[in-house]
DNA sequence: TCTGTAATTTGAAAGTTTTACAACTATCCG
DNA sequence: CGGATAGTTGTAAAACTTTCAAATTACAGA
């Protein structure tokens, strides 16, 4: 089933484009597509050559557009893709990645 | 026939999130969808209660992103959606609105 | 509890975007 | 030509975003 969005979206839909409008956050969006074993925010940073504070700066702008899923275990927190959201805002955009 | 997208793509993906990440030029979008007849700046303006040189502006960083056409015919300018880029990047998005 | 590793927060600096106004250019028509 | 209408450009202020380093919190394991 398809989630039917309207003008009351606006927001919404300003905010996922404004959390894709950085090159570096589509490709940690990449990043994540590509292993899906639920990398660290480490993990991420490194393959991405990003310091520690500036992932966890990039990837809350992701988690407050429901773009990303982050949960604890352990030590490490890891990023998991809210296909819910792409599927709903932007169908088609994962698999074009 | 669909384009095939790259990471190389990203600048260009990044350009037009965030030409999309203004609820102000969403809303724009969505007028020149449900006014096919092509409408000037003006009307844009008006009907979306912006000042002249404001409108210019989100319509540049439209145009910029390929999202809109624009053409002159007389005293006026008018928008017209590029569907083109749309279906590349965003399918599924103009008719979302 | 102490130590080390992982991630977040904070705050300052640098950079970018948005707004608004006034001055400007382009076109039309009498 | 001159006046009217449509749109653009320059510029300055305000608002927002990004980066980076230092301080801080969270957790695991000895």
């Amino acid at each position: 089933m398809t989630i039917k969005l309207t003008s009351k979206d606006d927001e919404k839909r300003a905010k996922i484009f404004k959390a894709l409008s950085e090159v570096k956050r589509i490709e940690m969006i990449r990043y994540l597509v590509r292993h899906p074993e639920h990398k660290t925010c480490g993990e991420v940073g490194e393959s991405l050559g990003m310091d520690k504070s500036n992932v966890s700066y990039h990837l809350k702008i992701l988690y407050e557009a429901d773009l990303i899923h982050i949960y604890r275990r352990g030590q490490n927190k890891y990023g998991q893709l809210r296909e819910d959201t792409f599927n709903a805002f932007l169908p088609g955009f994962l698999d074009s990645l």
